[in-house]
RNA sequence: GCCCCCGUAGCUCAGCUGGAUAGAGCGACGGCCUUCUAAGCCGUGGGUCGCAGGUUCGAGUCCUGCCGGGGGCGCCA
């Protein structure tokens, strides 16, 4: 039985104060109508501090039900609500067209922070209600060419995404798929092969610097075949790739080479021929053998396997669907540039072809990064050579800059990024607010010795019965707030409000900051209590920093 | 022609799948360092949420149609 919300789902109750006052809240609403399921009710922070600390919608969800008006129906449900909390409630109001505006008091504040700290590294994990193992495949560029600026986009987007759905309890892993050959490969094979020779490349070729590389490292180059060179070539751009991506702070589990696919008998490409052969969904044509993705919402049929006998891209694509479901995988995410749109219609129909549910299957499509010279685009084509690499980027920039960047944007926007405001504006770039509150707490909390930290944070700590200050209660419930923030981002596959809760957070902790004194606050427990908010803080910025790949830095 | 994304402050963008008087950063203007990090803080100015209808107690958010920007539609990837 779901008793809580719509809100994304419900994190543990128990390192969640607020999943267990909507918890709270739809009891109280399922009593006041008695028999049924408790609604969906909705808890959040009003906007106006005069609202309260949080407001519920529940009333308004329950008039349609109950036949009574919404106002009438508040009452009830707060007094329901009184019961249950007790002391906790201070008072509430009902407000508007019907919200119960809740006030909540100093101590279910404190308690909210001893929840926080007592979670320690896994305050925000585990909210997922059902843990489901999930692959994250992404970036996959082909190695025929350093990876571009663009790139890091999809790198920080499925590095970040595996981080936040992992937090949130699934298990994940992180797969880079790599096309090794069919005849983009071997254009590469034959560019390198001609500026080995050196000939102009071939026609639709590669025409970049560093193809010339490839063809003054690769020892030999001029006396091999067209073949190896591609697999020379292959290989050092791989490399080359991985190191980027680490250095980007990006680890996979696997590269997986789609020549493998190919490999044994039946290989993977054969064996997924006949499982959807089995189904009925093939059939030939032209001397062609086509998969009718038509069953399954596409719009057009799709070749298998070419009337010369080769076979498509979107075979080896097929195989790979059904490797990975083999493997146990029971949700593929495939973040793919929105200019692949296209594909997402038969990826799924394939996928369901193959018996799986295409809902098992999501492509979110990430748009474009624009590089922006001043007011000019710099283009990123790798055939023509003129890019800017990811590797220049985070020279320019910085990976913890370009990350924060790179994900601070919905990924279904465009995004424009001015290389000459990066390189002079750097040092003013967001991030750089948020590892300062870090660093500030570090620098703070380094000047107690390490039993008075530890006294503070003690979980039976005396932290005093004065009342708080506007500004503790403020950054109390932004860090209440995490658990939530993360389901979100899981479950709305957005990393993006991660980077929007961490600024967020960063400034309540400056404003708390601003106003109250910490190391050397009196009485004792008051300066115990700033401590633990302060080191709580702090942990759960450096969490919302790691689950973004950005670093926390202790000094700066 | 069909399909996908977008249109919110001067600029770049959030806006928690329908809630109360629409927010942040940057830029502009004016202030603040003998006091836990000034990569910081406070204040001011800035909006017909592209346009027109519709759905309802309520729409930036959902539906329809336009307008504008970006991208995609091959036995290429």
């Amino acid at each position: 039985m779901n008793v809580t919300s719509s809100q994304a789902q419900t994190p543990n109750a128990e390192h969640s104060p607020l999943a267990l006052l909507r918890d709270l809240v739809g009891r109280s609403a399922a009593a006041t109508v008695g028999e049924g399921e408790p609604p969906a009710v909705r808890v959040e922070r009003p906007k106006r501090a005069d609202q309260g600390d949080y407001a519920t919608n529940a009333a308004m969800l329950l008039a349609p039900r109950a036949g009574r008006p919404p106002r009438e129906l508040a009452g009830t449900v707060a007094s329901e609500l009184a019961e249950l909390m007790g002391g906790d409630l201070e008072r509430h109001e009902i407000a508007g067209p019907g919200f119960i505006n809740l006030f909540l008091s100093d101590g279910w504040h404190r308690g909210g922070l001893r929840t926080v700290l007592a979670a320690g590294e896994r305050y925000g994990s585990g909210g997922a209600s059902s843990p489901r193992r999930v692959l994250v495949e992404f970036v996959s560029a082909n190695p025929t060419g350093p990876l571009v600026a663009a790139s890091g986009r999809h790198a920080a987007y499925g590095d970040s995404l595996s981080r936040i759905l992992e937090h949130h309890g699934h298990t994940v892993w992180r797969e880079y798929y790599f096309n090794d050959a069919g005849g983009q490969i071997r254009l590469l094979g034959e560019s390198v092969r001609a500026r080995a020779c050196g000939e102009e490349v071939p026609e639709g070729g590669y025409q970049g610097e560093y193809v010339r590389d490839l063809a003054e490292r690769i020892e030999g180059s001029a006396s091999l075949d067209a073949d190896e060179l591609a697999g020379r070539a292959i290989a050092l751009l791989l490399r080359e790739i991985e190191g980027t991506l680490e250095r980007y702070g990006v680890h996979y589990d696997a590269y997986f080479s789609e020549r493998t696919l190919h490999a044994g008998s039946p290989s993977y490409v054969e064996r997924a021929f006949e499982v959807v052969a089995a189904g009925g969904h093939t059939y030939e044509s032209d001397g062609a053998l086509w998969l009718r993705t038509t069953s399954f919402g596409d719009d057009k049929d799709r070749v298998l396997r070419r009337s010369d006998g080769r076979v498509t891209y979107f075979a080896a694509d097929l195989a790979y669907l059904l490797q990975k479901r083999e493997r146990g995988v029971e949700l593929q995410l495939l973040p793919v540039g929105s200019d692949h749109h296209g594909y997402v219609a038969r990826m799924k129909a394939a996928f369901a072809a193959l018996g799986g549910d295409p809902d098992d299957l999501e492509m979110p499509l990430i748009q474009f990064v624009h590089l922006v010279e001043g007011s000019e685009r710099a283009a990123m084509s790798k055939r023509r050579g003129d890019f800017v690499t990811l590797d220049e980027l985070l020279d320019e920039v910085g990976v913890d800059a370009t990350r924060f960047f790179m994900l601070q944007r919905s990924h279904d926007r465009t995004v424009d990024l001015d290389l000459e405001l990066a390189r002079r504006e750097s040092p003013e770039n967001p991030v750089y607010y948020v590892q300062y509150a870090h660093a500030r707490i570090v620098s703070m909390l380094g000047r107690l010795g390490p039993e008075r930290l530890a006294a503070a944070l003690a979980p039976g700590a005396d932290w005093g019965s004065d009342p708080l200050d506007a500004a503790e209660r403020e950054l109390i419930k932004a860090l209440l707030a995490f658990p939530d923030e993360v389901a979100e981002a899981a479950e709305r596959r957005a990393p993006h409000r991660i980077v929007a809760y961490s600024l967020a957070l960063a400034q309540q902790f400056t404003a708390f900051y601003r106003d109250c004194r910490v190391v050397g606050a009196t009485p004792a427990e008051v300066e115990s209590f700033r401590i633990a908010l302060s080191e709580a803080a702090r942990r759960t910025i450096a969490t919302a920093l790691r689950l973004l790949g950005v670093g926390a830095p202790d000094s700066m």
